[in-house]
DNA sequence: TGTACATCAGTGAACGCGCGTTCACTGATGTAC
DNA sequence: TGTACATCAGTGAACGCGCGTTCACTGATGTAC
């Protein structure tokens, strides 16, 4: 328990390998404690380190703070997901299948990599703004991966890069919305679970029939954006009793 | 600064005004708060009292802890959503106009409301279980007047109900992740934003192209759902170091 | 192979600090007569 | 209108607690000869 003895048969660099296990295992102690519902924002250094089973002021031979750990996260999540990506690549069936078929890794690999995905899903738009924005740019890359796979189907090949970004955007976004779904079912509900599944594999099924339409528009060029703005951010709730005002 | 004095020319019940008003405050303050960057889970009832003037133990005046507090804030959310849908229902024009005309509404409200839509799609999927699923309550009701208004449109008439769900929940989900890109764009970078409006329009319109050629699919029911399923939670993150085993 | 020294991952005590929560209070506002 | 009492939103002191961080340490592992 306390602390652990040589010789189980390795050799080697002992010292490293032991360093790494203990970098793991506080990686986990954080990707676990995420899974039990805390937001990775709010875990302190004394809580992970009780999880990971050292004491406190081990944290710092690992990392300076929550966030360089959260990096640390990213990056590993970022690997989950295009190795992801790289396995789910196969196969010439007709699109709906094809989209069936790789929601069903996506969802496999959502429930085998729950914690990963919970952190990614979680952090994205919550955590601190470096976390944020380094998951939005593995986000990204998982984008551009997607993209390139789009394009070598042949309904979209004559396709701007830009306009299969942005349909490549929308399709993460919408495996990302429904993953946050997906891993807020309670166990033991797959009739839930598969509706969810029907329902994204739909959506997608949209998504592509619309890229589809929208692939043969003569006139998909950009067009002039006026947006509406206005200022006044200050207070955002207003005591706002309707009518009796005489 | 200490205490408030009577006698502004209001009359009648002055403590109860002024009891809702120090709430309304506490509710600005954590708003404020998030909006400084800081996770809604992560506030404290010191910081949030602190912001809002007023001494720590007059918070319990009025939530029991922060996360009725952050309840209260979902409801008057969800207030500002159905405000903004119910004005932007209107007019006559050809799909992508009404859409852009949609979005640029939505993005001034997003400007206006910004605390509150920072707090929205933060805490939809990272705040406590309770809270998730208040906001997810809250966007489904959106969602369904939303269906309500795709109903109204020729093209769509003949979908089933939750094929519509479907679309709106596809619609909604784009829309939100969009914001909580929009949101994170420094100030003052009118370019990058334009950018994005137009690739939210250009999303939409694909979403509403696809769902027009699904609205005409003759199969449009239910599949036969097989989800590839696998268990093994335990450590999510391993030393794979790939290679050299003798 | 054996010895002597260097390295450094993990330890444990100690610190000052801000936290959530309790409690008795105060004094302006509300109400009854 | 005036008086006497009740209510209760906000106060301020006090508490015990866990936090992040510092520091000197220990003893297994690594290295040089």
């Amino acid at each position: 328990m306390s602390r652990p003895k040589a010789g189980h048969g390795e050799e080697g660099q002992v010292r490293a390998q032991r360093k790494e296990m203990t970098r793991l295992n506080l990686m986990n102690a954080a990707l676990s404690l995420v899974g039990q519902g805390n937001s990775f924002t709010a875990l302190g250094i004394r809580e992970i380190t009780r999880e990971a089973g050292v004491v406190p002021t081990a944290f710092y031979r690992h990392f300076r703070n929550t966030d360089e750990l959260g990096l640390a996260l990213v990056e590993t999540a970022g690997l989950t997901l295009r190795r992801m990506l790289r396995e789910a690549r196969q196969s010439g069936l007709p699109t709906e299948d094809i989209i069936r078929l790789s929601i069903s890794t996506y969802v496999s690999y959502l429930r085998q990599n729950q914690l990963v995905f919970r952190f990614i899903t979680t952090e994205r738009s919550g955590g601190s703004r470096i976390l944020r924005l380094a998951i939005r740019n593995e986000i990204n890359h998982f984008v551009n991966e997607l993209v390139m796979d789009i394009r070598s189907v042949a309904v979209y090949n004559n396709m701007s890069t830009q306009s299969l970004q942005m349909v490549g955007d929308l399709v993460v976004s919408t495996m990302m919305s429904a993953a946050s779904d997906i891993l807020d079912i309670l166990p033991g509900q797959p009739l839930v679970e598969n509706e969810m599944i029907e329902r994204l594999v739909s959506q997608l099924v949209v998504v592509f029939l619309g890229a589809s339409v929208w692939s043969e528009r003569p006139d998909k060029g950009a067009k002039s954006g006026k947006s509406a703005d206005a200022e006044g951010t200050e207070s955002q709730i207003q005591n706002d009793r309707q009518g009796d005002t005489a």
